[in-house]
DNA sequence: TTGTATGCGTTATCAG
DNA sequence: CTGATAACGCATACAA
């Protein structure tokens, strides 16, 4: 019992051949009701776990799933790998995640070997400044079945799960707007990423309809962090006239702006309104709790995943994009302008009654 | 180049036979340098990847590192599969994630798939109800080398690598009682978890050496996670007298407890102090700041990767037990008691004087 | 219905 | 140093 057992000794067991033995495990062949009771058995007594290295080279194809993904410290994909973890398990495959770090090189290391494991199909959330894109075409006829998350990358036309993330935005910046809001700032992620530019196009949508203008300092780029999206704000924040809100486009970076107001003594809502996107857990419990555009990670996943088992199922349609749905919570970081605001040098909309609560 | 390409094909494209090939792959052996360019050019040209499947095969070793976590989506565990994969990565290893779920069955069915994989070594953090020991231990001679993170499985006398659970909670509870409370309570996780015994045990022994006793009921088991914590909480406000401060034994209790504090309007600190455990991101932003004692995730994961290795590398000692070192991070969520918890019964110790700030 | 034999892509053992 | 060749454990086409 201490050397793996094999599918030959189980064989002996049961005194049938290994022929019979595969097809009792796999269910390819009829056999003989006494057979397989005898084969059952020897299986359990012997404690047999089949050898999926074997397996796998004999089929070229295993039943795993590779999923990579750039950080897993990002409170954002936990979520994600648990909607693919969720479906995937049900539908008997296994996912092995890899953390590329947002290190492209890491990443194009980690494909590659998990290709030469034959995965079953690849879940690929890109890292920032992913050349993914060709090493992914290559394969697009002979290897296994891939869908990208959250992000496309450049050069990539195979099937996407996104958020409506050009909606989200939209739907967060007229919410300003419709405040009173006209000193609107912006703090992009790294507009090379897809959905970076996304929300900012959907910022932009939303102010040009309600024809107000924005200058260029006001849109600053961050790293989807929380440190950049810090800095940026500090920036902001000593501009004249000051923005009375700014839109982060995710929730760390908006974490960053709520510490950069606190340091400068910019109170928050009263001052500034904070809005970001995605909706994390910590959002709920900042002071003030933020308003968000709330995007669904696991559903994220989970819609990716069951996409990926279609395609691993033979599904031949053109390539998908499926967009998920994005709903805004508005919590207590956003607010009307007040009147002090006003006092940087624009006009003032709110009588000094409209004071700070 | 649509099909995998394998050894055979760069074996002809270079005119060696296939074990040389192998050898130049392997540094197996001396190779004449003319053949070895010629080898690695059609290797290059050809774009070959082994096979990891075969070779794990022949080997009966693949360069994974399995490792098995109950939660993706608990905040702590990030930090340590980080940990984990910087190690790793430098080593050449890569690592498989599978997530549990905190499901036992899920974890033995991973747990013996992973093993099929033939991986180099095995890193599990036990689920809560885990019966994985006994697996543990039957492969504790045969298979690859294995270490627990975090929690040591009951039954489990292999490599460990644990933070200082019980000088950690003691540290917390000797900063409440040097702060004047003496009306303690404390939720802890399961308690059929190593860890949350010996978090318990390190809050009792401070009480016991500053003879302060405790009510059963102060002492109330939750399961490591929000709404648990939230429950507890509220059950312990309720009571009377009322306890002033209460040390939840991680931080995802311990914001459940701020959430029942606020909703009961019970101020933080005023009337109750909050400490917790793990010095996760987000208590630095809750309102007020959460007071906690850190301890490293990433450092556990490293440290567990790096024995890990080790053992991989044929380390013969006995099994280690490894603790690492706590921190109490004080923050805001922790004051010294006040008149108002006095109204509850017991004894006054402040003046009036020190007021609600 | 069941057994036999071949090969999946490598590595490792041996001759040469 | 290099080239055959035999496993590794399994699935499968084919024979019986």
């Amino acid at each position: 019992m201490s050397v793996p057992v094999t599918m030959r000794q189980i064989a002996e067991r049961a005194e049938v051949s290994i022929g019979t033995v595969s097809h009792v495990i796999n269910g390819t062949a009829k056999v003989r009701e006494k057979l397989r009771i005898r084969v059952v058995e020897a299986i359990r007594n012997l404690g047999y776990q089949p050898s999926q290295l074997a397996r796998g080279l004999r089929r070229n194809q295993t039943s795993m799933l590779g999923m990579i993904i750039p950080d897993v410290t990002n409170p954002f994909f936990p979520a994600v790998v648990r909607g693919v973890e969720d479906v995937a398990y049900k539908r008997s495959f296994r996912v092995i995640l890899c953390n590329t770090d947002n290190d492209p090189h890491k990443e194009t290391s980690y494909f590659n070997e998990l290709r030469s494991y034959r995965p079953a199909g690849l879940l690929v959330i890109p890292a920032a400044e992913s050349h993914i894109a060709v090493q992914l075409r290559s394969l697009a006829t002979s290897g296994p079945p891939v869908v990208c998350i959250d992000r496309r990358p450049t050069g990539w036309d195979g099937d996407v799960v996104v958020v409506a993330n050009d909606a989200g935005s939209y739907a967060a910046t007229r919410y300003l707007l419709r405040m009173g809001h006209r000193n609107l700032a912006v703090i992009t992620g790294p507009l090379h990423l897809a959905n970076a530019v996304e929300r900012l196009k959907g910022f932009r949508r939303a102010l040009d309809e309600a024809r107000v203008s924005i200058e260029p300092e006001y849109i600053q780029e961050a790293r989807f962090d929380r440190t950049s999206g810090y800095h940026a704000a500090l920036r902001l924040l000593r501009m004249l006239p000051r923005p009375t809100a700014i839109f982060a486009c995710n929730d760390l970076m908006a974490l960053g702006v709520l510490l950069a107001a606190r340091e400068l003594n910019v109170s928050c809502p009263e001052e500034l309104s904070i809005v970001g996107f995605d909706n994390l857990d910590f959002t709920e419990f900042t002071a003030p709790a933020l308003t968000t555009v709330h995007q669904s990670g696991y559903q994220l996943g989970a819609t990716a995943a069951r996409l990926l088992v279609e395609r691993i199922d033979g599904l031949k349609e053109r390539p998908k994009k499926l967009v998920l749905p994005i709903e805004l919570k508005i919590r207590h970081s956003s607010s009307p302008p007040v009147a002090r605001a006003a006092a940087n040098g624009r006009g003032k909309r709110y009588s000094p009654s409209t004071s700070v609560r």
